[in-house]
DNA sequence: TGTTAGCACTCATCGAGAGAGAGTGCTAAC
DNA sequence: GTTAGCACTCTCTCTCGATGAGTGCTAACA
């Protein structure tokens, strides 16, 4: 059996009533609704036809009919008109992208809750890895007595600062020292490719800084250690889920907020290394906690490379159309907000 | 009429098994539950007592009854045998509380976390209130062309780094100057107290850098604005709330979790300005979202001073003797830590 | 051969009604 | 003052039938 273009306006229309409604829906309002010039008699056989081949599933006999996940990913690769935000909602994005810029932070917060008001589903926002970041300066500050602020900048331009311990009696020049040291050595390394070699350099030429350089190291893995972990996925308008229609069974709400709140697993669903517009449809997803939702993500990049992703979820049943055409342009907006950022 | 010793006797039997099962709880049941060697019939009199004393209400005609508000006040500060906790518990806490000291925020969440898993219900903990923090050093490093990285040590120990815009050709001696100046002047005040005759010497000491002073004064106005807004509280095991017989209902589920959401509201709760430990039963609160919920707080010090506060959220039918318990210890323990951690 | 009307059938949902169970308040006896 | 007994109330649960949306099949039609 094969698709006929009669087949594909039903699957359409299904999907679209269903996508709006969330109801089963039958071949007689079909054929009310939509006006395809065929009876319900007729569009009840193509029906069955498209239930034949996987489209559509009744949730019971005798009630109307709901897309399966396969007939939502027909419609999204074929059927579907691929949605233009219009220049009002460009310009909104635009703006409300522009509004803060300085923290990364809150680029990324503010990224989660304008998606999550624009698709009223819930955001997901991967903030850019600093993994791949490197030593790029080291500067020590005087504090207290016996203790001095390092402030280090990574070769991306991020600057964090800690406070580490030293001995009471370090003067300013030696710490000037350890540190030109450090900068002349390790520049454009991260800390896992520091070799032996050059941490026996370092202590060789800095040799009575002993308890400095131990300090200084520690904290400088603590660092970029940290930033592995600290790849953390901003969340934004989880509570847009509890007036989806789906969710109005509390155990499922339970579920769903429990792999919220660990938050780490939902990395996975925005394939933050496949470059791109994704569309992941309900069982396609590999947690199984989320089988009947959907996922749009998209990854955005700084000066050409890929650092991070944005997506939204939403019950299997969204508006794909919109969804999509959202998380594409805020990515690219994204991507030219913090690439101009940066410069 | 006057509460008696079997009054008493009888509505701790009522509470404590209304705490315990979520259940209305009928005469003939704590007659056969509780010894009290009377008969149901009495119980039944007596019940009709504590109803029209305001300690017990009725659902529905020919329900059992159930602790009202005054009810479970009456038994927390009257009939609640204090629970203290075992050493186990103790240990297991303070152990858990000296694990992770070494960031401020990291004690909190860690804080917040404990607390939720140990009581089952919401934790809610303030960090320490940045808004007294004054300004104390200030730091000018080289970041990259036309832009320097602003250290700010607060008064409170507090580090905190920005990048700001300088004109290209500032040199190092210059912004030396600056920030030498800035130190001088503004040590010890917070932002708001700077008098504009400061602002003026500063200007006219300084007239050829009016960017640059512009530029560190907008940062430093955000930062020390910011302190206010930072003072976020962390919420812990909301998801606890869900497990609670009193939120089956999904629309309460719904109005508890927006609340969650901005939690800006949730401080009022804590009574950070109140010392000491702290109950509020069901509608003494004053946020109507919570009016059956209770909520047991306390503040917690550093070197004396109080500076945050920790609380535990959930239905007003909870343990209260244990819940009081934990977060006493736990501040106790919270106070301890600190005070060592800042020496 | 594709389309349509008609019809019997299925199944969820809703509301009414009956029965069970828990609990009360009142009365009268102890 | 305490207790047993009893009628009464109210919720909860289960069942049952009616309703209605929707299907699949068959036979007639173009």
């Amino acid at each position: 059996m094969q698709m006929d273009e009669r087949k594909r306006k039903i699957l359409r229309a299904i999907v679209q009533d269903y996508i709006a409604t969330a109801e089963p829906i039958g071949s007689r309002t079909i054929a009310r609704k939509f006006d395809l010039g065929v009876s319900s008699a007729t569009i009840r056989n193509e029906m069955a036809d498209l239930e034949d081949l996987g489209f559509i599933e009744q949730p019971y006999t005798s009630a109307g009919r709901i897309p399966s996940d396969a007939g939502y990913r027909y419609f999204v690769d074929c059927l579907m008109d691929p949605k233009v935000l219009n220049t009002e909602e460009m310009e909104f994005i635009e703006r409300e992208s522009t509004k803060r810029i300085h923290e990364i932070q809150e680029v990324i917060t503010h990224t989660s809750k304008l998606l999550s008001e624009l698709t009223n589903l819930t955001s997901l926002v991967l903030g850019p890895h600093k993994a791949k970041s490197t030593f790029g300066k080291l500067h020590f500050l005087p504090y207290q007595p016996g203790q001095v602020i390092m402030v280090i900048v990574k070769e991306n331009g991020a600057v964090e600062n800690h406070i580490i311990e030293v001995g009471e009696n370090q003067t300013a020049e030696e710490l000037q020292q350890v540190a030109e040291v450090f900068n002349q050595k390790m520049r454009g390394y991260s800390l896992n490719q520091v070799k032996r070699s050059m941490l026996h350099e370092i202590y060789s030429e800095l040799s009575r800084q002993r308890l400095l350089i131990d300090n200084t190291l520690d904290m400088l893995r603590a660092i970029l250690d940290d930033s592995e972990e600290d790849e953390r996925i901003c969340l934004g308008g989880t509570l847009n889920m509890l007036n989806q229609p789906e969710f109005k069974d509390l155990g499922k709400v339970k579920t769903l907020f429990k792999v919220f709140e660990e938050n780490e697993s939902l990395k996975k669903l925005l394939h933050p290394h496949q470059e791109g517009l994704n569309v992941t449809i309900g069982g396609e997803n590999m947690m199984k906690e989320f089988k009947d939702c959907s996922v749009i993500s998209a990854t955005y990049k700084v000066n050409g490379l890929t650092i991070g992703a944005v997506g939204v979820l939403g019950p299997t049943r969204m508006d794909y159309a919109k969804v999509i055409a959202i998380v594409d342009f805020m990515t690219r907006s994204l991507t030219e907000v913090l690439t101009k950022r940066r410069r």
